[in-house]
DNA sequence: ATATGGCCCTGGTTGC
DNA sequence: TGCAACCAGGGCCATA
């Protein structure tokens, strides 16, 4: 599933190959509604519009785009940009046209070098939008950014609440970009179990999660980040921080510091895998 | 306002 | 062997 440094590893690569480029045609599904946004509007909008650079805001792949300027071919910033979300089995996919095209392929966007930017994604949980009033306000996601949160203001964040920190690490609204997998690991290396009361944790036991969170998603970007079930980066190639985990789908595997049996449960709703001795 | 739990969706796995 | 039930979970929504 992509979270943080899944979804960077994919925008970067997408970056990389797609960025200076023209987008000749869109073309979207109209199945459903894996949109934000109508889909024959942000096929129109889109149009035209050059990939000035791609990015990522927590687990979003933000777009901005380029009005090429008529009489010299000067562009401008446009006003909007094009967001993407993976959800939980998205792909975006840069390929030759003459690529098949795979099935579960909602989007397709022609490009001026003659690939496609493609967006497959077999449980439709991914969401494709356009971002209006960008140049005003470009978008900025729903939390703070992990990466870039100072520990003073990541200790803020949880005083107070009443909810497990494994259900805060996993709310985008306080947070975004962390999801299943980096929570679990990041609690791992604090020594936290998922099920302490986020508000009765000391200032100092905070501010080792910050650091354990940095470095557990800096590490997994370092290695393209998870590939647990179907995850794929813009060439559709794996990840490999999947080998690196400690907890995350080892249940009843030995904790790799103190031997101990991994345990799982469900907690927020989710799948939890904690070291029962390290975490407490 | 804050917190919780159900639902969407389908491929892969498990179990009879 | 074959098939059905079950499981995975990010984000959104209704509810308490």
């Amino acid at each position: 599933m992509p979270e943080l440094p899944e979804v960077e590893t994919v925008a970067q690569g997408v970056h990389e190959r797609a960025h200076g480029q023209r987008i000749l045609a869109a073309e979207f599904s109209r199945a459903r509604e894996p949109f934000k946004t109508d889909p024959d509007t942000m096929a129109a909008v889109l149009t035209g519009q050059r990939i000035a650079r791609v990015h990522r805001v927590g687990k979003h792949i933000v777009f901005d785009l380029e009005t090429p300027r008529p009489p010299k071919g000067k562009a401008e910033p446009a006003d909007h940009q094009w967001i993407v979300h993976l959800g939980m089995t998205g792909r975006l996919l840069y390929s030759a046209a003459s690529v098949p095209v795979p099935p579960h392929t909602h989007g397709r966007l022609s490009l001026s070098s003659g690939h496609e930017l493609r967006f497959v994604d077999a449980r439709r949980f991914g969401r494709m939008g356009l971002h209006s009033g960008a140049r005003a306000q470009p978008f900025s996601g729903p939390g703070s950014e992990p990466l870039h949160i100072s520990p003073e203001d990541f200790a803020a964040l949880f005083r107070g609440r009443k909810l497990s920190i494994k259900a805060a690490l996993l709310n985008q609204k306080l947070l975004h970009g962390v999801g299943n997998i980096y929570a679990d690991e990041s609690l791992y290396w604090a020594g936290i179990r998922p099920t302490r009361i986020a508000g009765s944790l000391s200032r100092e036991r905070l501010l080792k999660l910050h650091a354990a969170l940095q470095q557990v998603l800096r590490k997994a970007i370092e290695l393209g980040g998870s590939s647990v079930s179907d995850y794929v980066d813009a060439d559709g190639v794996r990840g490999f921080f999947q080998l690196e985990h400690r907890v995350y789908d080892r249940a009843g595997e030995p904790c790799r510091a103190c031997a101990a049996e991994i345990r799982k449960m469900v907690h927020a709703g989710r799948g939890t895998h904690y070291c029962p001795r390290c975490q407490r």
